[in-house]
DNA sequence: ATTATTTCTATGGTCTGATCATCTTAGCTC
DNA sequence: GAGCTAAGATGATCAGACCATAGAAATAAT
């Protein structure tokens, strides 16, 4: 009653969060040199083995970059990709709910886009997922074509930062929708008869039909999740 | 001639590639214990500060979790960190054209959705980075207020992935907005008038202005960025 | 004998001080 | 002034000590 874990950071964690914060409040600028080693050790009262793990530990994520001889500089360009992916999989915690919101939300763009400006090319492979689709002769197979029909729809927007965000959404969902195993053949068969209609309207170049047929695609997903 | 630049990895360095190694190779696997320092010191031959250095810098982006007075593990989600990581690597950098119609794509739903579901505290959140962004005295300052005005927005969705997604792309522009350093003071003042409406679209909760405004905000920002 | 307490051991966390490696700068030589 | 040299600054590495925490083993209490 009233009491609380008391979960103390260590002290090279809170040194990562000081230099953090003075990075992203402006205090430290990209390209300004940290203070040396020696000199931390005497402005904040601690050892140069938690300054060190610290530093290091900002330099592996690309916060800083470390010059033998020279000194610590913040780094110009943003965040090394790891820290961004790090970012990222902490999505993979969370509930299905807010997943499938973002989901829909940029996926129905996404169609939109694809259908104005899809080339031949991409029907063609957009046509060849949905056929598979129909074919496939388990539903985890079904799941497998039905994801890569998603992923071919990303490329068709030929915009490189949403061709990557449905693949990490795809294999963020990946794994739930393999938990879906009462997958009816009614529902499948209601799956197969709206991606017709995007497939469709993608061909037709009807832009607001795709991402309106995406939307409902999308939310009839979501209720098979059990998701209100 | 004939000569080459010789830059040896420090050791803390080769150390974390022979761990991430032995994690995607499936050597070390998820919930699996690495040996202690102490051991480590002897299978690897190098010190226990090095050794630590990159254990710090593994654990600080995810890829382990160290337990005092237990030991240190690997994160289950270690492997997917690495894929994700891949994903991103692969791509030699997104062009700036590309992030931006993603964001404005995110951000006028987040303006939306915030309008909606935002609380009385959001509201104040929100309207004190609008303040401080006012009361900037430089430019670099003006733009992290920005981002921050952004951040609260994101949060006000009260959709923790919509949270994640917009410090994603917060990490992913910070830089380029810091190349603009000729942001002219009517600019900013464009800048400061639109974000008031915003700001009062969402006390209003009226979504559909909000998501307007923000979306006429971020072309403006585009343009800045000299794309088309 | 069972349970509660204490002690020990394993393991990570922190500190100190020394020495090495690399880069920059000041000073010296010509 | 050009080029070389020595000194200083700064990060890299090492060794060894001691602290803090978690879990296991040993001991004491019932």
């Amino acid at each position: 009653m009233g009491f609380q874990n008391i979960s103390r950071d260590s002290t090279s964690e809170i040194i990562i969060q000081q230099i953090k914060r003075q990075i992203t409040s402006g205090e430290l600028h990209p390209g300004e040199k940290l203070p040396p080693e020696r000199k931390l050790v005497e402005l904040l009262g601690v050892s140069r083995t938690c300054i060190r793990e610290a530093i290091q530990a900002l330099a592996f994520s690309g916060y800083l970059k470390v010059i033998q001889g020279k000194g610590t500089f913040i780094t110009e360009t943003a965040p090394k990709y790891n820290e961004i992916s790090k970012l990222f999989s902490k999505m993979s915690g969370f509930s299905l709910a807010s997943l499938m919101e973002v989901r829909i939300m940029f996926e129905g763009e996404f169609a939109r886009l694809a259908a104005l400006r899809r080339t031949d090319n991409d029907l063609t492979e957009i046509s060849n997922c949905f056929n598979e689709m129909k074919n496939a002769e388990t539903i985890r197979i079904f799941f497998i074509k039905d994801l890569q029909f998603h992923l071919a729809i990303a490329r068709a927007t030929h915009n490189e930062v949403m061709n990557i965000l449905m693949k990490i959404f795809g294999e963020l969902l990946h794994h739930e929708t393999n938990k879906i195993l009462d997958f009816t053949s009614k529902s499948q068969q209601k799956t197969i008869t709206i991606t017709a209609k995007i497939v469709d309207a993608i061909k037709k170049r009807d832009s607001e039909e795709a991402k309106e047929f995406m939307i409902e695609h999308l939310k009839t997903v979501k209720a098979t999740f059990g998701i209100k």
